[in-house]
DNA sequence: CGAGCCAACTAGGTTAACTATGTTGGCTAA
DNA sequence: TTAGCCAACATAGTTAACCTAGTTGGCTCG
C-alpha cells in the first residue's frame, strides 16, 4: 500500500486513517482495526502502524485502551468554530479543578496512613 | 533524570523541551542538543529522544533539517497554522487524561489496600 | 591555490524484539 | 453452577540496530 512517494510510511498510514475518521468511515466511538490487521492491510510494520496510531493519539483523534483497542473519538470534527476550543477549554478546566480536588484527598490519605500501613499490595 | 512517575519518558521529555522553549530558555532559531547529546543528559535512548524530537516537530514547535540539526521555530509563525490552538488543546486534554488515569490507579490502590475505611467518597 | 574527495557529524525512517499491562473468553475444578 | 485460573490478544513503552541522506570541515592531490 504504503506509496513509494518521499512521505513517510507512518504519515501515509495516518493521514489514511484520519481521512477515514474526518470521513466517517470510521465513526465516533467505532474501534480501529488492531495493530496486527493494519500493519496487513497496508503492508507495513508494527512499527510503522504504531507510529501513525501514535500521531493520531497524539492528535485526540483516538483513544487507545490498552486491552481493548483503539476508538474513535467522539468528534469536535467541527474545524472552523473557534467557540468549540473555548468549551472544550472550559471542559479541561474542569478537569483540572477535579483531578486537583482528588489529588489532595489522595494526599492526604497517604499522609495519615504512612505510620502503619498494611502494605497489602501484591502481583 | 528521567521518572519513575508512570509518565512515559518519551512524554517527559517532550513535555521539558517544550517547556524550555515557551519558557525562553531554547530561543526561536537556534538549535537543539543533537539527538546524542539530549539522550545523554536525559540517561534515554536514543529512541525515546527521538520520538520526543518528532513530537514536537509534530507540533510545529521546532523543524529538523537533516544534516545540520533541530531548530526552534519561530514563535509567530506557529500560530500561523490553523490548528496551533487545536494542538495545544489536544495537548493539554492528552495531559489530564494521563493525570486522570494515574490518579485513577492510585485511589484504586489506596481504596484496596485500606480494605475499608470510612471517609471515602467517590466519584 | 583550488577542486574534489572523504570522514565525521547530523536528522530521519524502518524494522525487530522484548517487556509491561489490561481485557476477554474459555476451560477446569470444586 | 460458579469461582478461579489461564491462554490469547490487545495497546503501550523501550531499546537496539541498520539504513538513507544532508551538511561540514579537513585533507589530499592535481
Amino acid at each position: 500500500m504504503v506509496k513509494n512517494t518521499g512521505r513517510p510510511g507512518y504519515l501515509q498510514i495516518a493521514d489514511d486513517l484520519r481521512a477515514q475518521i474526518r470521513g466517517g468511515a470510521l465513526a465516533p466511538g467505532s474501534l480501529l482495526p488492531s495493530t496486527a490487521q493494519l500493519a496487513e492491510r497496508y503492508d507495513a510494520s508494527l512499527s510503522v502502524v504504531k507510529m501513525a496510531v501514535g500521531i493520531l493519539r497524539n492528535e485526540g483523534l483516538v483513544i487507545g485502551q490498552q486491552g481493548k483497542g483503539v476508538f474513535v473519538r467522539d468528534a469536535e470534527v467541527a474545524p472552523a468554530t473557534a467557540g468549540a476550543l473555548e468549551g472544550e477549554v472550559a471542559e479541561l478546566r474542569t478537569a483540572v479543578q477535579d483531578l486537583s480536588a482528588r489529588l489532595a484527598k489522595v494526599e492526604e490519605q497517604l499522609a495519615t496512613s504512612t505510620t502503619h500501613r498494611p502494605g497489602r499490595s501484591s502481583r
